[in-house]
DNA sequence: ATGGTTGTGCAACAA
């Protein structure tokens, strides 16, 4: 089973290019981020005729998250402690529960939603740690506005201030992590500088100075089924790209049935 | 150089 991740930035404005990368890629799930539209008007129809099923959590404008997929799944819960409906949803497929976040950008220091991404960060490890036991099959996938070490940005010391480079930020990324996931993109790609976001501005794609804002997490037990992870640059070189690019997870899950 | 680009939705804000 393959499992992409990919914050669309608007699912309407991105319709076509999700769609090719759709039937180029077959990946079996694809969870999305930044929708960006409300659940009436999401284009469900251009979906289900590639054979995805989809469940979207969305608002008008602003964030909004959505998992697509061929294969049968069941357990959708919408954002965590009923709040966030717009950045969290999981769903189980094929044994995996796969969790879709789009965590805050935060802003600058000072911003009140710096404090608040921050307090996310914390309030979100705290969830996850009486939500699922360490041996759940767990697959936290997303954007998480925050790279994590020096080579996932294109210059550490320039960047030292920048918005999901700042220490503050990175701590807060560290403490999830320390739920006891797997960076399953690192754990492939031990030695490559490879980003997932690339600001529209300043030709920064063509010059590659981006980030490794975007990640797949496992637990231990989905970790030892995992046997790849890779990120797909291709699409964000198409017309009208999103600024971010998927990253995808490929799940030996034959190990679940039986 | 406090710039630049894109999306939503039609001014201003978010990223």
């Amino acid at each position: 089973m393959r499992i992409a991740s990919w914050n669309v930035n608007s699912i309407r404005a991105r319709l076509p290019v999700v769609m090719k990368w759709l039937q180029e890629s077959h990946v079996d799930v694809l969870a999305m981020q930044e929708t960006k539209t409300m659940d009436e008007t999401f284009p469900v129809a251009e979906f289900r005729a590639l054979g995805y099923e989809v469940v979207m959590s969305g608002q008008k404008t602003y964030n909004g998250v959505a998992i697509a997929s061929r294969a049968p799944f069941s357990n959708v819960v919408k954002g965590w402690n009923g709040k966030d409906l717009s950045r969290v949803l999981a769903a189980d497929v094929n044994g995996v529960t796969v969790i879709n976040g789009y965590l805050p950008h935060g802003g600058e220091r000072g911003d009140e939603a710096f404090e608040h991404k921050l307090q996310f960060f914390r309030d979100f490890r705290a969830y996850l740690d009486r939500t699922y036991e360490r041996s759940h099959c767990l697959l936290l996938v997303g954007d998480f506005n925050v790279a994590r070490e020096p080579r996932d940005v294109w210059d550490p010391d320039q960047l030292q201030d920048a918005i999901g480079y700042m220490q503050e930020e990175r701590d807060s990324l560290d403490q999830l992590y320390g739920w006891g996931f797997v960076d399953l993109f690192r754990r492939f790609h031990p030695d490559q500088v490879q980003y997932t976001w690339w600001d529209y501005r300043m030709n920064m794609f063509k010059r590659n100075m981006g980030m490794r804002i975007d990640y797949a997490w496992g637990s231990e037990v989905l970790a030892g089924m995992t046997v790849d992870c890779m990120v797909d640059v291709e699409p964000r070189r198409w017309e009208k790209p999103s600024d971010h690019t998927p990253v995808v997870t490929t799940v030996a899950t034959h190990q679940l049935e039986s």
